[in-house]
DNA sequence: ATGGTCGACTCTCGA
């Protein structure tokens, strides 16, 4: 079973790209999901997504956010649902930043998490209770030992070694010591990175802004997409990757889709 | 370098 995360940065625009991959890897992705699709519903490409072997769940919003998650339909997984935000009565923003996908075998949740614009914005203490209300969700909807994997834009990166000059991003809402203890919490629910099971390596980026000049050739970018895995998913866990080469094709996202392959039914 | 470049969409905001 393979599954992968990819901030798409708008569907809509992306759509060549996200064909041209789907179509070049050597195994299928059986669960795809996205983040910031940029669209609404009655404008989500489903004919188009479904065109490519794929049923689409999703919600989004005009311009900003959007998540989903499309299931390939030859994969012919069973009893599939899809619910948006924790449930708990949040801010309607995050109903368009969290999916949760549960099937027999697995569940996972999808998320966007806010990016916080600055440490001194409202919009990082939104942030901080978005990861906060995370593991609330966990804990009311993961059964210990039932193979559970968070995903997604997690605008976190947990170490050093995941951005280029930590040094000097101390102040910066994706790295500040305080949003890495807020993700070290939810993380505290027993998950792991799985990426890093199978690559610990330096230098491994999944987002790259656009406003740096040639940010790719320079390896100038951030490892802020993740899979953080629970004890069930990540034993079942045979690898996981970041795939860089849509990064080389014409008008790529600013983040690199992520890939896993577990030995799950 | 308080810049830079995208995407969606009214022109400026979010990343």
């Amino acid at each position: 079973m393979r599954i992968a995360t990819f901030n798409v940065n708008s569907v809509r625009s992306r759509l060549t790209i996200l064909e041209r991959w789907l179509s070049k890897l050597d195994k299928p992705v059986d669960v795809l999901f996205l983040q910031e699709t940029k669209a609404v519903d009655a404008d989500f490409p489903e004919d188009a997504i479904d065109e490519l072997g794929y049923k689409s769940y999703f919600r989004g919003e005009k311009s900003y956010n959007g998540v989903a998650a499309l299931v390939r339909k030859d994969a012919k997984i069973d009893g599939v649902s899809a619910s948006f935000g924790f449930g708990d009565g949040e801010e309607p923003d995050f109903l368009t930043r969290a999916l949760y996908l549960k099937t027999p075998s697995f569940s996972v949740l999808n998320t966007y998490v806010p990016q916080g614009k600055d440490i001194t914005h409202a919009d990082y203490d939104v942030k901080k209770r978005f990861l906060a209300r995370a593991r609330a969700f966990f804990e009311r909807a993961v059964k210990p030992g039932f193979p559970f994997v968070w995903l997604g834009d997690m605008n976190v990166a947990q170490t050093e070694i995941d951005v280029t000059h930590p040094e000097n991003k101390k102040n910066h809402v994706c790295f500040h010591s305080e949003i890495r203890e807020s993700f070290a919490r939810v993380a505290d629910f027993g998950l792991t990175d799985i990426m890093r099971k199978f690559h610990p390596e330096e230098g491994v980026y999944t987002f790259f802004d656009y406003r740096v000049k040639d940010a790719v050739a320079r390896g100038i970018g951030w490892r802020i997409d993740l899979m953080m895995a629970n004890e069930a998913a990540s034993d079942a866990a045979t690898d996981c990757f970041v795939d860089t080469e849509p990064r080389l094709w014409d008008r790529p996202s600013d983040h690199t889709p992520l890939v896993a392959d577990f030995a799950l039914s």
